[in-house]
DNA sequence: GCGTCCAGGTCTACC
DNA sequence: GGTAGACCTGGACGC
């Protein structure tokens, strides 16, 4: 076990003074557990390895204090009071502590359906980068679960920068823009993404393109859909996948090889696209994250997600 | 152990 | 605009 030692509090309140539960946040979707994150679903525990701004990266653990707040760890020697901002500041935004959910929750608290997420739920844990979420959507895309954590992983622990732990973190654009085709090919074995991938890191380390743009909150909807489906191996799923995982727009329902067999399941029958995307039309801009929470809510028992310190 | 088939989402060519 | 097939890998299955 590493050494480490508490860094400090992160408060699980979010913009508009409503709750955040760490257990539903940390089991918000599947792609939030791919390294260089891990999720322990015994202790409701995040362990994460970030960049620090310059060089190098530092491993650090969220886990359950009490309601309020969560105790952040750093493992490994002591960083400096500027690398400690940064990785609070990442953390929040990961966390997504300046998002207020509350119009969200004003509308949940009237669904007989979604009364229960009004104590906490619905909020998605994020990557510090859209460029990592785009990339990891991609590599979920058309494969099974296990290809996705081996193509994560290979780009993780082979092209990361490496923390005193021994962990990687995310690697930045312009690693991957670097690495050879035979990387691509036999290491990460991302097959025909590859080249996408590789595409979309070039545009992005030599600043051709910006993804971090589309966390403006002036865009509307319809451009931001509109520039991930320009991006090279986004289509309408993955799309759909990174506005609700990654920019905190809600409208666009997922609809993947998962969450069309699970809605056929909770309501007993199959159902058209068009015919799901019709009964969430109700939800407004909230009509995706209606429909996720919907299907995940069995993701976390309900004992555990009473409290953040019910997991301890 | 080997070969075959299938699932998975996006892209491209074609109608 | 709609459709078919290719892309690539891992897993399941039969032999």
């Amino acid at each position: 076990m590493p050494t480490s030692s508490v860094l400090g509090e992160l408060p699980l309140v979010g913009a508009g003074g409503e709750p955040v539960l760490l257990s539903r946040t940390l089991a918000s979707h599947g792609v939030a557990s791919l390294p260089p994150s891990r999720i322990d679903e015994e202790t409701w525990t995040l362990e994460v390895t970030l960049p620090l701004l310059r060089t190098g990266a530092r491993t650090v653990l969220v886990a359950p204090e009490c309601d309020a707040h969560a105790r952040v760890e750093l493992h490994g020697p002591s960083v400096g009071e500027g690398s400690r901002a940064h990785l609070f500041a990442e953390l929040r935004h990961m966390f997504r502590l300046d998002e207020d959910l509350s119009p969200f929750y004003s509308v949940a608290r009237e669904d007989e359906q979604l009364g229960w997420a009004v104590t906490g739920a619905g909020r998605m844990l994020r990557s510090p980068t859209v460029f990592e979420d785009v990339v990891k959507t991609i590599c979920t895309t058309n494969t099974a679960w296990g290809g996705t954590v081996r193509m994560v992983g290979g780009l993780v622990d082979h092209l990361g920068a490496k923390a005193p732990t021994g962990a990687h973190a995310f690697p930045t654009p312009g690693a991957i823009a670097d690495a050879p085709d035979e990387f691509f090919r036999d290491v990460a074995r991302t097959g025909y993404r590859g080249p996408y991938i590789r595409t979309l890191a070039m545009s992005v380390a030599s600043g051709q393109l910006d993804l971090e743009q589309l966390n403006d909150p002036e865009l509307p909807d319809e451009e931001v859909e509109q520039r991930l489906l320009e991006l090279p191996g986004v289509g309408p799923y993955a799309a759909a996948h990174v506005m609700l995982t990654s920019l905190g727009r809600y409208s666009r329902l997922v609809l993947d090889s998962w969450t069309r067999p699970a809605y056929a399941k909770l309501v007993g029958r199959k159902t058209s696209d068009k015919a799901i995307e019709r009964r969430f039309r109700r939800y407004g801009d909230f009509a995706g994250l209606a429909f996720w929470l919907l299907l995940t809510r069995g993701w976390v028992p309900d004992d555990a997600a009473s409290g953040g310190s019910a997991a301890i």
